[in-house]
DNA sequence: ACACTAAACTAATAAGCGTTAGTTTTTGAC
DNA sequence: GTCAAAAACTAACGCTTATTAGTTTAGTGT
């Protein structure tokens, strides 16, 4: 009979979310029950329909939004006027620092996409075909401009687009070693390798 | 009524694990059914429990397959005595080959061994960590003998399993270019960078 | 042809799932 | 304090799940 804490600015569905992104994360998306959901938050499950439509719009949610501050990122970083390798440079960090600060969805929406129901599933894979393909561009730009070695530049990009994806491995180091540290190495492997 | 074709070499239970991959690659492991792999193989679901334990098992063999794949290629290659350069070369060789020729154990081993029941769990994990660990130690002595630059040899190697890892979006690339190029391509990158 | 065994079948069970309906309690504005 | 709205509750439904029990069919060696 506990009531779902919320503030202004953080409304309910918003709590539920998080606290199902967290068990998403941890069990998979149709290993969690809504009853565990509801028993984390201290309610029952049947009081979730209070504040979210069913299971499936909440994965479309953490999936949906994930999508759409990627998309947003690179789009403002596509306006500016930045070399190829700056733009490569502050997109991967980008990502690391999604994965730091936003952890539970990004896993989510990393491992459980394959769960949404169209055509949600449908949009979700068109943002990321999109995204990667800016990503491509700019690879593209930067072998014009000699930044980059020649090659496949839809493997180079596919490439660093799966070691960013495994950073949710480093989530739990995160506390021993500060964030730009973590993000200069990171950077650093994939750009310029690891042979001296 | 249809019976599961065997051969000498390959099992009935073999054969069901192989279906069984395969589907759980497309659906996840939690959202295929019994009833739907027993389809796949043309019988009725509780036929499969006279080659099999249970739903558990099959993902259980599948995960531990896989770890034995890898647990034997890297002690085999520890023993060899080549140069750590030549020891990092093989290894991710050797992940691209499994991903192009395992690729729905592969696959089902990297995104559902989460899933995984006790004591196998704790068993997967132990198994990859060692493996995380002997190939840590190949970086060391590569950066000892020069061969690499100094680095945090652990995020190293997370960064390089988790690029490997994602290969299975190359699964798909696998035809239209061949192995061998798609190899090179990734072993130079992972090695020598993309900046030129 | 006969018997043994492997492997299929049908029927059923108990548990868990997301979700709905209907009701009661709590909260917040006046 | 009153009243409406928000948000909790209990009870239950219909469905799917993995799995078991018991039975029948098919294949194989003699």
């Amino acid at each position: 009979m506990s009531k779902i804490v919320s503030s202004r600015r953080i409304s309910k569905s918003d709590v539920i979310i998080s606290a199902a992104a967290a068990l998403f994360r941890e069990k998979g998306y149709r290993s969690s029950s809504m009853r565990e959901l509801a028993e984390n938050l201290g309610i029952e499950a049947p009081s979730l329909y209070n504040h979210i439509g069913s299971k499936a719009e909440i994965l479309q949610e953490i999936c949906s939004g994930i999508a759409f501050d990627f998309g947003d990122h690179i789009a403002a970083l596509d306006n500016s006027e930045q070399e190829p390798r700056k733009k490569l440079d502050v997109l991967i960090r980008f990502h690391i620092k999604m994965m730091l600060h936003n952890y539970d969805r990004m896993f989510v929406a990393n491992h459980e996409w394959r769960q949404l129901v169209e055509p949600h599933l449908t949009t979700f894979l068109q943002d990321r075909k999109s995204y990667e393909q800016r990503m491509v561009q700019i690879v593209k730009d930067g072998i014009i401009k000699k930044d980059f070695k020649a090659s496949q530049p839809q493997v180079t990009v596919l490439t660093i687009l799966s070691a960013l994806r495994g950073l949710e491995f480093w989530h739990k180091y995160s506390n021993i070693s500060n964030t730009k540290k973590l993000e200069n190495s990171i950077v650093s492997q994939l750009l310029t390798g690891i042979v001296s």
